[in-house]
DNA sequence: AATCTACGACCTATAGCGCCT
DNA sequence: GAGGCGCTATAGGTCGTAGAT
């Protein structure tokens, strides 16, 4: 009934050899030792249920096997969807992953959460760094003060989307995605848009929203909450200004959910009466009734790059930006 | 440019002052300095942007900041939410939370993958581990050598659901749930049932099937993947086989969203033809069209308590089981 | 034929690592 | 200022074999 778990000491004395040889069968790879010694080490780890301490293996090596995956909130299907992939590849490469939650966008708060998180996160000197909510825009918020701090003491750090200057980052087309999505829409003989947005600070938002508009100019925009609330509040408030446009963008997946939400509770009927389209192409997207048009992102495979990329030794020749597809789906039906 | 993190020894050569000293103002809770030098060595740290090495504080207190989490995949909804509840506790408490996933369930291999992972999370000597995916059935599997190393080395865990015995565990009152369900549906008028199932190993499957069929005792079972996809393909193939039950229920939401789907493939109105429920109640059950009837679980505040249950000194006087709450909606229409 | 030095193979002893008490 | 946390890394020791003298 040991209630401490067994130190290396313990398993070299109860094997009769000494520490460093204990760890080198235990744990390090060069050198080797002979076979009986080697057997006796292992019978002893096994018959103690010796377990290697990672965090003082850590301090003695002076590098951790921990990543740290920066998100909004995990329980958005957007970033829960990178995790998977993040977490992946960590599993494969004997990794351990942290999660911290930056919470809601709200404005300037966000980002002092935001830099609090990478503060705490250095205590943790992990070996990479996965920013996913790092999402507001400019240099000195995003990729300034805190994050800059990581890239300065060599820890490496690799962005989703709209990277800060010095971070690497995996680029994600939003701009591209968005405009062709519009193109489609148009071509479906949509005339008047609507355009959903989050918070104007973020990034994405503004990425999604400016390429949307490059091609469908006079589109009227309107922000809310990055959330299923907040796309379901702005299409309520849409509504009950009296605007009827035949075609509405959201510029996410889970905004668009609760905006086909309100349609329906306006008494109208999702892809008939207005068109709805979304962007992430969320695993439920296709589910929905209507099956919702979105802006497909290979979110589980982003989030898997984003890691190798932070884990790279050097900053990696840019890879080539993750392209968006067009789904199109029921809930945009042909006229 | 400096490339390595400062150490505490460089902020106290910096400050003039001892180590000791540096470390009570930067972290020792108890003894206080004078201000003045307390002053002069946070001034230090600051301008040498310190940041004090968990790890080893970890290694020298004996005692890390690090809870852990285990679930099956962090991209279902369940699981998400679940840990977001999680990670909102661990935040107030200053704790740092590593996730684990154990992946699909898939048989005996299952069961090693989940061992595996709870022998490397030793490693980590978290303080509490919250087992959210730990769903094989049987004290063996579950709760018995893995999970019970860590009761014996005196670290704290807790499992969501069904408990193996020894462990701290948060009840979930799935079989009562699934039968007050089957009341409310019977007294809505369905008499047909069909229950579709995932692996029969898993205990919340098993615990939702009997509680369902304690009530509707004929109710036809049918096993499947514990997915959108297995929901899919079981009700798929409910249908090609003929049968036409006036009410479905699957055992997660996420499995009724894939069965919802299937039933429109298949040329059927979901909730007119042929009426559907699930379980867990997941953010987008109520934005299904038709919404989605279900047994809601407060997940997130299952995750809060279950990691509260997990840190506790004392395994705490049980709690009261959670209760699920039966929401009828539309895809569950009275006749 | 016996001794010496070389040398690889292997192990032990012992400094650290960054921090706490 | 000293000692310790659990572990790694490396200098330095021991031993056995082998080619040189």
């Amino acid at each position: 009934m040991s209630d401490k778990a067994p130190t290396l000491v313990e398993v070299a004395a109860h094997a009769g050899v000494s520490l460093a040889t204990a760890s080198r069968v235990l744990n390090g790879s060069e050198r080797r030792v002979k076979p009986d010694l080697q057997e006796r080490v292992l019978a002893s780890a096994r018959s103690l249920g010796y377990s290697a301490n990672v965090q003082a293996q850590a301090v003695a090596r002076g590098t951790s096997n921990v990543v740290a995956l920066v998100v909004g909130d995990i329980a958005d299907p957007y970033f829960s969807s990178i995790a998977s992939g993040v977490m992946h590849v960590a599993d494969e490469r004997g990794l351990i992953v942290t999660i911290t939650a930056t919470g809601p966008y709200a404005g300037a708060e966000s980002v002092a959460r935001e830099e609090a998180a990478l503060a705490a996160l250095r205590g943790q000197r992990p070996r990479a760094v996965v920013l996913a909510g790092s999402r507001v825009v400019g240099v000195e918020a995003a990729g300034g003060s805190a994050a800059g701090a990581f890239s300065a003491s060599s820890e490496r750090v690799a962005a989703i989307g709209s990277g800060a200057p010095g971070l690497r980052s995996i680029a994600v087309d939003n701009a591209g995605g968005a405009a062709a999505l519009a193109r489609e829409l148009r071509g479906l003989g949509y005339a008047d848009f609507s355009v959903l947005a989050g918070p104007p600070e973020l990034v994405t938002v503004r990425e999604r929203v400016d390429g949307f508009r490059s091609v469908v100019l006079g589109a009227d925009v309107r922000h809310a909450e990055f959330s299923r609330e907040g796309g379901h509040r702005a299409m309520a408030e849409l509504l009950a200004s009296g605007a009827r446009p035949d075609c509405v963008f959201a510029v996410t997946d889970v905004m668009a959910v609760g905006a086909m939400t309100a349609v329906r509770e306006a008494g109208l009927t999702p892809g008939a009466d207005i068109a709805l389209a979304g962007f992430d192409d969320i695993p439920l997207a296709a589910d929905l009734a209507p099956a919702l048009t979105s802006v497909s992102l290979p979110l589980a495979e982003i989030g898997a790059r984003a890691l190798e990329l932070a884990l790279a030794d050097t900053p990696a020749a840019d890879a080539p930006a993750i392209t968006a597809e067009v789904r199109l789906r029921a809930s945009t039906p042909g006229h």
